[in-house]
DNA sequence: GATTAATCCTAGTAAAATAATAGGGTATGA
DNA sequence: TCATACCCTATTATTTTACTAGGATTAATC
C-alpha cells in the first residue's frame, strides 16, 4: 500500500510548480533543482500531469509550465490519481459493476475494498493544492533551510 | 497504492478460517483448495497471521489453525497490517516524529501522507472480522456457486 | 538564420519487490 | 510406524519501479 516516487515526487513538484509559476513559466530544470529530482524523470512526471490537464505547457525558451487551474481547484486527489492511476487497493476489485471480476458475486472482501477506496479518495480529495502552497510558504518564511541540500525522499 | 497478494489471499483465508474452524481445527490443505489459492504461499501467510496472534496452531495429524481472538476482536486493520506491514502511503514520512526523515521540518506533504495513513487505518479498523463472516455465510446460503470453480483473484 | 533553451515522445535497462516454489524438518494422532 | 499436518529457510521467476538515454520539435534571442 505504498504510494511510489510518481505520486511523491510529482506532488512536490506541483506544489513547486504552484509556487513558482505566478509570474513566469517554470522549467523542469529549476524544479528539479529546488526539489533534488532527477530531470529526464520528472519530465515524464510533468507529462502526466499535462495529459491529465492540470497544468499546461509552454514550448520554446523561456518556456516552462504553468497551472492550467485554480490552485483551489486542484485537489491532492486529482494529482495522485494522475500519477498513479486509481486509488484503489485491488485492480479486479469489481467495484465497478460492470469491470468486476467474474466471482464478484460470491466476493465477501469487495465491500471492504470499496470502503478502503472510499476513504482513500475522500482524503485526497478535501485536501487542495493551495493548503499546501501556503503552507510551504509559511515554512520557507521561517527561514527553514531556504537552501537546504538536504532533499525528502518522498 | 496497492495491496499484495498477501493481504488480498491472507483476508479471503482468515474469513475462511473462521467460518470453519468452530467445531475442530482447518487445515490449510483444506482452506487452500476453497480459496484456491497455493498450499506452500497460504503456509507463509498463516505464519504471519500466527507470528501477529491472530490465529494459533495445532500440529500433527487433524491438527490446523483456530482463531486465537473473538471474531469480533479481530479487525481487518489488524489483519492486513500483519500481512502487509504498516499501512502508510509512504515509509520515511516522518509520520513518527522520532523516527522521521532529515527533511522532516521542511517537509510540506507529510500531512497528506498522515492524513491518508489515519483514513485507511480508520476505516479498515472500524470493520471486523464477524461482519465479514455472517456476508460469507449469507451469500453461501443463497446458493452462489457452492462449490465454484471460479476463484477471486483478490 | 543560427543558436540555445525549452518541451515532447519513445525505448531501453538496472534494481527492487512480489509471488511463488522447493526442500527438508518437527509434532501428533491413529 | 505411518500419514497428516505445521514449521522454517532458501531460491527463483516474474513483474514493477525508477530511472537513463536518444533524438525530435518548438520558439525566443542574438
Amino acid at each position: 500500500m505504498k504510494l511510489s516516487t510518481k505520486g511523491r515526487y510529482g506532488l512536490r513538484a506541483l506544489i513547486d510548480l504552484a509556487q513558482y509559476s505566478e509570474k513566469e513559466p517554470v522549467s523542469i530544470t529549476s524544479i528539479a533543482a529546488r526539489q533534488g529530482l532527477s530531470e529526464r524523470y520528472l519530465e515524464q512526471l510533468m507529462s502526466m500531469l499535462k495529459k491529465a490537464d492540470l497544468i499546461k505547457s509552454i514550448r520554446g525558451a523561456g518556456g516552462g509550465y504553468v497551472l492550467n487551474k485554480d490552485v483551489k481547484d486542484i485537489s491532492v486527489g486529482d494529482v495522485l490519481r494522475a500519477l498513479e492511476g486509481s486509488l484503489e487497493p485491488v485492480t479486479c476489485s469489481g467495484l465497478d459493476p460492470e469491470e468486476g471480476c467474474e466471482a464478484s458475486k460470491e466476493c465477501v472482501t469487495k465491500y471492504v475494498w470499496q470502503r478502503i477506496n472510499d476513504s482513500i479518495n475522500k482524503t485526497v480529495d478535501e485536501i487542495k493544492l493551495d493548503q499546501l502552497v501556503e503552507e510551504s510558504k509559511e515554512i520557507q518564511a521561517k527561514g527553514v533551510s531556504p537552501r537546504s541540500e538536504i532533499h525528502c525522499k518522498n
